[in-house]
DNA sequence: GTCTATACAAAGATAGAC
DNA sequence: GTCTATCTTTGTATAGAC
């Protein structure tokens, strides 16, 4: 059986990716997993306390998921970038899902301090690993980039995010296979650059 | 003398770019304005109208902006996409500003059905006339693009939009400033695709 | 660990004077 | 067109019983 705490991080979660942090309230998360608001208070103390805690859940997975991949001898520069590929595609298996950082980069002026610290953090880190993807890649003669691997990795996840956002917006579905196709496309050592 | 009406769009504007539709309230556009909570009401008859109104007024401004440039003899293809570049540009010289209509898509199923339609025109207008540009500068010659325009478009808009969201989380104004570079350099002439 | 009850502030909105 | 005053609801948070 599930852990209390668990149960309301994973409300608060669904909660603050659907509506935002700001919509949501201990009432909504209260509702979800069958409890009253009080109970909540015994496990989270403020509602800034229960946010912050689920974004750092969030960034510590992705974090620990991203080092595993590039550090697995066993996974070539194509199976992981494709492997990152992987949530962003599962987000797009439903309209309304976005990256819960991406949710809150919307409202970020507005989030308490710690958890403003949680959201940068998670996007640095994603860059960075993706810079050194692309560089390690390019190293090997698998990618051919038309840029520096950084911009190039900065390129991709604001376009990765940007595109979940406008999906949910849209609610065309299609729209992130597209991003996502175009970035495979965009990279394919088949497609050489000449200058 | 600006008319009030106009002064508190532009204050609703201000605020829900930088913390957000749902953290927005009456107080604080009445606060900036210099007026009370019940003035605004008389000229807005209720939050989710001042939220359309700002929407709309926003939504039309750039889709007019955007249809005169593309309208404009005087202007080649690769003026047009400078010219798209523009308003982004502006946003990254703050550390604090966003497209509102980027800002709103994270909250987007919180917000009432006349806001969510006009985000939704927004970046649909966007990408049909960005895929337009893309198509003429391709077949004039001045543009290689390494995917069809529409789906180059796409990832373009979303990299745009999610390069604003990421760079005012991380505070780095350079961000920005790198993604335009790299779409620029993405879509040059001189960087043919060959395969 | 969960509950009832409650405190306190702020929200959106309305009535009616000026 | 703007104001004061007020209504009603909802928010976060606390106190204390069980």
């Amino acid at each position: 059986m599930r852990d209390t705490a668990d149960h309301i991080l994973d409300a608060a979660q669904d909660l603050i990716q659907t509506r935002g942090f700001s919509a949501m309230s201990f009432q909504d998360v209260a509702d979800r997993v069958g409890i009253k608001k009080p109970s909540i208070v015994h496990h989270f103390p403020s509602k800034n306390a229960l946010g912050e805690a689920v974004v750092r859940r969030y960034r510590e997975r992705f974090a620990a998921a991203l080092a595993a991949v590039r550090d697995d001898p066993e996974q070539d520069a194509w199976a992981t970038l494709e492997f990152y590929f992987t949530p962003y595609l599962e987000f797009a298996h439903s309209a309304e899902k976005v990256c819960l950082c991406g949710a809150l980069a919307g409202e970020i002026l507005a989030l308490p301090a710690g958890m403003r610290g949680e959201v940068r953090r998670f996007f640095e880190n994603h860059q960075r690993w993706l810079e050194e993807i692309l560089e390690t890649g390019q190293g090997e003669g698998v990618f051919a980039l038309f840029d520096a691997p950084r911009p190039v990795a900065r390129l991709f996840v604001a376009a990765l995010q940007g595109a979940l956002l406008v999906k949910r917006t849209t609610g065309d579905i299609g729209q992130l296979l597209e991003v996502v196709e175009t970035i495979r496309s965009c990279v394919r050592a088949g497609a050489k650059v000449d200058r």
